[in-house]
DNA sequence: GCTTAACTTGACGGACCGTCACAATCTGAC
DNA sequence: GTCAGATTGTGACGGTCCGTCAAGTTAAGC
């Protein structure tokens, strides 16, 4: 029946839930090697077998966390739209969007580089890989978005078709490529350049407004206090339940 | 005496680097999968024993085999000194070297993110460990003593201290986010923005002198021709060995 | 109440890692 | 030349973990 049939799917997606909870405690207080099948069996309760009714592989488990948490990042880049402020702005309160985001879900650093191996990231099934790149594609057009906007309203200058992407990949290469540096950094001192803050987060922001100002977007860093519309976003704990760590 | 354990010490550097070239083969042709130690032993013609006299555990052969990479990177690096050209232009022959590396080192993107893992990093021995990061550390300095350079001639405008390592950062941070993000767009057509070019490493060339030109390094890239010193690098093949690929 | 379909289980096979007791080889003194 | 002792090499083995599947259990429909 349609009533049967509706309830059994939702006790499938609410097990898969408690699953992926679980699975996030296991990763957070064991760390990835903690993180086994068999563990997560036998801690939820269920056999291995019904594990594999939810998740192909662990590849496929992995994906279905990453693609867990980066709901979260989506939902704090979705809430910038209601600032009434100029794109660049906006683009800023992206990047702190970006910064709590790492800091209220560290779980997510600990298994992204799994997925960042090809190799590995093919082993999870079609549909939680397209699922999660539709995040990551659904934050980037909001980047995007931003400076298209800008660009059409004269803000940024030049040709929108030969300056709105590379920009867009430049401030993405520039938040990713940070993450792994720290990620590297907090375990083992890695190759970062001496007398890196504590928080790197709070670090990127100068570097992202340089980058924007060789942009010449509009207003420029000298014409605009973001630094002052970054700490107020924080201080009015705009993206609260991610960043609580920022005001630290 | 001497000469009797000479002669067994060149004897294992010689066999850990036929092993090295051999992981390295398998790791082209099979991908990271196809890597294991059994595999590695059995057609090595040793027995698994030995790997083990060599390398601590799967984990130390990886970061061993980055190591090795990263010589060649190292090298490319060093080779800019040679160059007679103003600090920024040198900075960025060495982004052009870093592409090269990219280019020519394909196996380096396969492995790396395994030891960006913090737990899978930590069980390689120390000795290892801190060898790739002295090889890392090394590369940043050339990149840190080039910004600072520039500052000490007043060709980047600023208080040094604020300036030079944030810059460096950016940059660092601008090329390693940048090829995780192609690594991903390969394989799978990952988060990218539509239109980035095939090679997108060519793409990041404007973004980075974006930068630099936000921070006001002198000669600005409307004051100098980058570009064409790029061409005429590349068309020199003056990182000929690793980046024969830039051309196409 | 009975048949049939859907779901669940955990023992099992297999892949791979890392070890260790034993074997082979080498060294240097006599 | 030879022999004890040290060094180096071996591959079978134990252990861990992944993913499967035949057998068992529960629920649905009639």
């Amino acid at each position: 029946m349609t009533s049967a049939s509706q309830r059994r799917l939702e006790a499938r997606q609410a097990r898969e839930a408690t699953l992926l909870g679980l699975a996030q405690r296991i990763l957070l207080e064991e760390g990835y090697l903690g993180l086994t099948m068999d563990r997560l069996a036998s801690e939820s309760g269920y056999a291995k077998g019904t594990l594999y009714l939810h998740f192909k592989n662990k590849e496929d488990l992995i994906c279905a966390l990453l693609h867990q948490f980066q709901v979260h990042r989506m939902e704090l880049f979705d809430r910038v739209q209601g600032l009434e402020l100029p794109h660049r702005a906006r683009m800023m309160a992206l990047g702190l969007a970006a910064e709590s985001f790492v800091l209220g879900y560290p779980e997510n650093a600990r298994i992204e580089p799994i997925l960042k191996m090809a190799s590995l990231r093919n082993k999870a099934s079609l549909e939680r890989r397209e699922a999660l790149e539709a995040i990551e594609t659904h934050c980037m057009e909001r980047i995007l978005g931003e400076a298209q906007a800008a660009s059409l309203a004269g803000e940024l200058p030049g040709p929108a078709d030969t300056v709105v992407q590379p920009l867009v990949l430049g401030l993405w290469s520039l938040h990713v490529g940070f993450n792994v540096l720290h990620n590297l950094e907090s375990s083992c001192c890695g190759p970062l350049p001496p007398g890196t803050p504590r928080h790197p987060h709070a670090a990127m922001f100068p570097v992202a407004q340089r980058l924007l100002d060789g942009y010449g977007w509009r207003p420029l860093s000298h014409e605009f206090d973001y630094s002052s519309l970054r700490t107020k976003l924080i201080r009015e704990r705009f993206f609260a339940e991610a960043g609580a760590l920022l005001e630290s």
